[in-house]
DNA sequence: TAAAAATACTCCATAGGTATTTTAT
DNA sequence: ATAAAATACCTATGGAGTATTTTTA
């Protein structure tokens, strides 16, 4: 299966905030719902990110560059969402904007 | 809610396979599924990708757009994951090696 | 011993399946 | 009449919550 959007985000925010609990409360949830979802994330790698040391943790190589890419990623896919909407708000109105100039030309035909 | 990468990966065998039913091969999934799918996408988007005509369909402008850069942002997903498991793989053998050269160490203690 | 992560459950949302219906050629 | 998409309905997986337990600094 392919990675999650949704634990990349997770995985960057463990790594930003430091810990579990902070990252969760950034992501608006559980301390528990990170830790499943971070060691989800490795499973699904069948690599580690983070080398735990009981409370605390270090990234990993692997996970060190994770990361980095990761971020930009996630970055690119906002960027994608948000252009695609513009595009698609554009097309509707200059759809409309056809449709006056179409109501215009019928208009001038009317007589 | 964050843009789902499945959903992308349907979008983009829809645009290339021409047809859901084929897209739905291609993913190993039913052609129900990727008609919900591409739905789903659509209304996170809140943007129409493609334009009906009963059986068949044309890419919308927001589509066009979207088709290619999910493509590209799938490959780096795709490179992203190969990558970080590659670093993982090499970090092992490389800690093992570090163990070996350990052992060798206290070996050579051992008189 | 206290602060943080992991675990054991439970619940629910949603991805996906089968069967059928609708739609446009 | 037929090929393709949409829909209705159902199921199962997995993401998330609460409560609790483990871990180590």
């Amino acid at each position: 299966m392919r990675l999650v959007l949704q634990q990349m985000t997770y995985f960057v925010a463990v790594v930003e905030e430091g810990t579990f609990l902070r990252a969760a409360e950034r992501c608006n949830i559980s301390q528990s719902a990170i830790s499943q979802q971070i060691k989800a994330l490795e499973g699904r790698l069948g690599v580690p990110l983070l080398r735990r040391s009981g409370r605390g943790f270090e990234l990993t190589e692997a996970g060190e560059y994770f990361y980095n890419r990761s971020r930009s990623l996630l970055r690119s896919v906002d960027t994608l969402t948000k252009r695609t909407r513009e595009i698609g708000d554009q097309a509707h109105s200059s759809l409309a904007v056809g449709y006056l100039h179409l109501s215009a030309r019928l208009n001038s035909c009317k007589r």
